[in-house]
DNA sequence: GCATAGTTCAAACGGACGTTTGAATGAGAG
DNA sequence: CTCTCATTCAAACGTCCGTTTGAACTATGC
């Protein structure tokens, strides 16, 4: 067994990702997530201070190995020179759907939260996802632009919003699907349908 | 001037709209939308009955002249034949983001509007959304599988949520105020420069 | 044993929430 | 003018919210 005991910290941190996944963070109560828990109503503001600050916590703890992971892949690529779009695509999307593929495990559930999150109708939330991503995600659209001369450096930041905006889609959507598009991918094809998608937008899509 | 008066059941779905537009569903409260439209808390159920029918009378307002349109666009298409699938694209997208353009007009307030419905965290709102536009939605879905032939029905339903997804982003324009992005675009432009990259998307990124 | 620091607990805080009530107000018809 | 009916209003309903309190418990070090 890999769980030998889940503190109270850790269990808040994961039933805090899995309802704030489902009802965002407005229309999740504190006392929803303490109950589910088995915890406390005042263990969150002894472990993490506010609400706020519990969903700040459980946003950092669900980013961080995705941010590693691209920074790792970001650095390898361009150590071996200019990287074309299609490696900074990949480089960039994989690590963010691996956690859709880990059934079984958290990562669904943590996928589901960070796509939430960074599509909550609160600037100050989206914000919140954003301070968290920003840094490696900013070296993507700089690598990008490089990688693309040919295209307006405009034309692709737009490309670039459009890529996180689908990677989010996909990313909240890997729990519940809208009625009438059920079946629409086999989860283990979605990363190589959605880079593909996104390489050939990329590719011919933008203006010059 | 075109608003002689306006009815408190207007002024209602007016601040309904740009204050769900902001804070989303849950983040918005009864007593901010009455103060704002200066409309006593009680003028929400006595025109509307609850919260809920409400929101749901206001993406119904929101949705129709974009429904309608869409409509007409593609029986006008059908009636020429087989549509191709920019065409498809583009009677789908522009209808959605015509409210964009209309600066000074409750056009983008609309707009924000719609697409943050789309996206709402509860999944309970977002079946609001899909109820005010399954119907001629779906029609699209089969449009384009008969436009793209050579592509997998899935592959296309793929794409197609793509492209809902990217539509209901611009409309909100969520992330185009990321730090770093915030003039990517210019919004007359937006319309064309999204049909561009989905149609390169959907001819060539798309399974056989 | 005692002391100590970390954690959990039941209970309560003031405030905001959606909704309901019943009376007051308004305009239009006869 | 009077009756009628739609609309507006202040006030209150009970419930849930995030947060705080201070005491009780637990484990570890001495």
């Amino acid at each position: 067994m890999e769980t030998p005991v889940e503190s109270t910290r850790e269990r808040l941190l994961n039933i805090a990702e899995q309802r704030f996944g489902e009802g965002g963070y407005e229309g999740t109560s504190l006392r929803a997530i303490t109950v589910a828990a088995a915890a406390n109503i005042a263990a969150v503001n002894y472990h993490f201070g506010s609400k706020e600050a519990l969903l700040r916590a459980a946003v950092a703890r669900a980013m961080a190995p995705v941010n590693t992971e691209r920074r790792r892949r970001l650095d390898q690529l361009e150590a071996k020179g200019q990287p074309t779009a299609e490696q900074l695509i990949r480089a960039f999307i994989e690590p963010g759907l691996d956690l859709v593929l880990r059934r079984g495990e958290r990562g669904p559930v943590a996928a589901r939260f960070i796509g939430r999150v960074a599509f909550d109708p609160s600037q100050r939330i989206r914000e919140l996802y954003a301070a968290e991503s920003d840094p490696v995600e900013a070296r993507y659209l700089t690598a990008l632009q490089a990688a693309l001369p040919r295209a307006a450096p405009e034309s692709v930041a737009f490309g670039y919003v459009n890529m996180l905006g689908l990677l989010a889609l996909h990313q909240s959507q890997a729990l519940t699907r809208a009625p009438g598009t059920e079946d629409v991918e086999d989860p283990g094809k979605l990363a190589e349908n959605l880079i593909a998608f996104l390489v050939a937008a990329f590719d011919r899509g933008l203006r010059a």
